[in-house]
DNA sequence: TAAATTTGCGTGTACGCACACGTTTTGTGA
DNA sequence: TCACAAAACGTGTGCGTACACGCAAATTTA
């Protein structure tokens, strides 16, 4: 591999002269950088990046937009756990990675750390767009001022974000129903278990219940379908006799859950002891892997969540580093557990 | 982040001193080297990856045994594009990668090449290891020249290597078995399909088949289980003859064959209009993909092809220059394709 | 045509580390 | 106490690139 040095023997000039040429500044005749590109071209020089870095001696910063975490078994204990891998890795290439949390369930929690975020300076960042009105008013400063920025997780629609990282919620949905479908061998009528309202923020959750639809209008249109939304799913009590209303119905077969919290309605079939039920549900922790195990849980649709962490850190990276584009949409395939295959994460 | 200079300062020393600790070479009196330690860790200080590999000016080389490839369909497709896509990654850091090919079908060629490999100097290898017994007798002399090496696709028991990156088959298998439970809902039998009888090499289809004939084995011992070898899968005719031959137990409801050789008898089944016929195959190829979205084959079981190419190769480029050891068993998760998802690769 | 600019290019230093080599200090034996 | 070797430590140069600075030649201006 030829070095600057070479090249510049090759064409007669000094280092100081390529080094004009290969970073497009002035101060360069049109003749002899001509007479340089070509020498370039012809033996496909690449500055070493290495040395390059060097001598920039720039340090990174990567600031990132998260949600708390409570437990090991929390959601994001994963992602988490992704950004810190992928922290470690390019940590030797002084770039640091400085974490701006928030309660996912308050839009205050979030509105106040993108502003103390925003107060920083950094190089990228990183965003988890718990709630997009609020995220849409804040990435202008971040446009403004040239930091590109990922999502993970959650999708914001005409956003200059440089990348998405994370699952397609309507087809995740789809392959649900497919799965319930088998499952029920079309007999039987289905539940769909959520666990809130839904507000605008977090959208991801009604577009799998729109994918989970879809599939049986278009496979199925005769099957029947409720939908329910568990009133303060904290309190185990109250939850346990809303759901004995529901399951009345003796029809009911299947149950769809399009979140984590599928853990609430497998800890219920399990203590009324209505295994035959059918059950579908998101994420994995180690509550739903038991719950896996046991067959309790039927499908859980793993959502890469280790991969959106480690993937978004690595792809800035690489993009202020390397200047490395990458893909808008990086939709992550669809991942089934079941018991048969659980145990490779 | 602190330099060597600055410890120097802090530790009264010359830089030189720092070094010699740092890398353990002799000429410290242990009295300042326990000093020089201490304030290493005080600082938590870490070596400038980006000055040292520029310092030391090392090209590395990796060398790659693999399969030859005929087209773009072919199953090492895939692979090779993700040893691509990491060699293109780590060029910028001097480290070149060398394939030596071999014909997969047959164990000379793979001797050969495997020699020719032995005959270069390198610093890792990548091995896809199709013949076992060759294999085994040559990995003694990687082992005696301490080269690192990572198989992927195939594993070898009982090796040094320092990873293995690639799929369960047993367990693919038995996940393959509980979704072809779910297809026939318990009812008909089931014609496992291979194309050639294996011998000793490239047992992972023979563990398919076995972790697919023990879900049944547990779960529904009654159903019954035929076992065929195509005769000379590569002429359409006779493949055609044999299996109407098979098919004529019109109990036969599903189909498994554990390759991606499925393409076969999708065709079959298409050109015969039996399409009531469940089947489950293995591996992504164009023909495939076309014969999923028609629902010729109902799951397509995939073995991330271009995972095992490019993680293999980043993760012995990150052993040899930033000494990062890899897991021991990276058994990648089973990946489900259907109709429903295939669009995501 | 001399002076004032501008253009085109070369030089030197820094980035942080590795390592060969040179210099100083310490310890040992006579 | 001195000689002398071995141990302990310091210095200098190079890795390949970035960039500020400076100088000479070419061009413009008066």
């Amino acid at each position: 591999m030829k070095t600057i040095k070479d090249i510049a023997a090759l064409a007669e000039v000094s280092i100081g002269t390529i080094d004009r040429v290969i970073h497009n500044r002035p101060g360069v005749s049109k003749k002899t950088k001509a007479r340089i590109e070509k020498i370039i071209k012809e033996h496909n020089f690449q500055i070493n990046k290495t040395a390059s870095t060097l001598a920039l001696n720039k340090k990174y910063d990567i600031a990132v937009l998260f949600p708390t975490i409570e437990s090991k078994s929390d959601f994001w204990f994963l992602p988490k756990k992704g950004i810190e891998k992928a922290s470690e890795e390019i940590e030797i290439h002084r770039t640091s990675v400085n974490y701006f949390y928030y309660d996912p369930l308050d839009s205050n929690s979030f509105k106040k750390a993108f502003d103390r975020l925003l107060e920083n300076s950094f190089d990228a960042a990183l965003i988890v767009p718990m709630f997009l009105n609020e995220t849409q008013e804040r990435l202008i400063q971040l446009d403004q001022r040239k930091i590109p920025y990922i999502f993970i997780n959650v999708e914001v629609q005409n956003a200059n974000n440089i990348s998405y990282i994370g699952e397609h919620s309507f087809d995740s949905g789809t392959l649900a129903a497919k799965l319930m479908s088998l499952l029920l061998n079309d007999e039987g009528d289905i539940l769909i278990v959520k666990v809130r309202k839904d507000s605008n923020h977090h959208s991801s959750i009604e577009n799998r219940v729109s994918g989970f639809k879809s599939y049986f209008k278009a496979h199925n249109a005769s099957i029947k379908m409720d939908e329910i939304i568990l009133p303060n799913f904290k309190d185990p009590t109250s939850v346990d006799r809303f759901i004995s209303k529901q399951l009345i119905n003796h029809k009911i077969k299947g149950l769809f859950v399009p979140s984590s919290k599928v853990t609430i309605i497998a800890n219920y079939i399990e203590k009324h002891k209505l295994k035959h039920l059918k059950l579908i549900g998101y994420d994995l922790s180690e509550e739903n892997a038991t719950f896996i195990e046991n067959e309790t849980i039927d499908f859980l649709i793993d959502q890469h969540p280790f991969i959106q962490g480690y993937e978004g850190t690595k792809a800035l990276f690489n993009f202020i580093l390397n200047d490395v584009v990458p893909q808008k949409n990086s939709y992550l395939p669809i991942k089934l557990l079941t018991k048969e295959n659980i145990k490779y994460l």
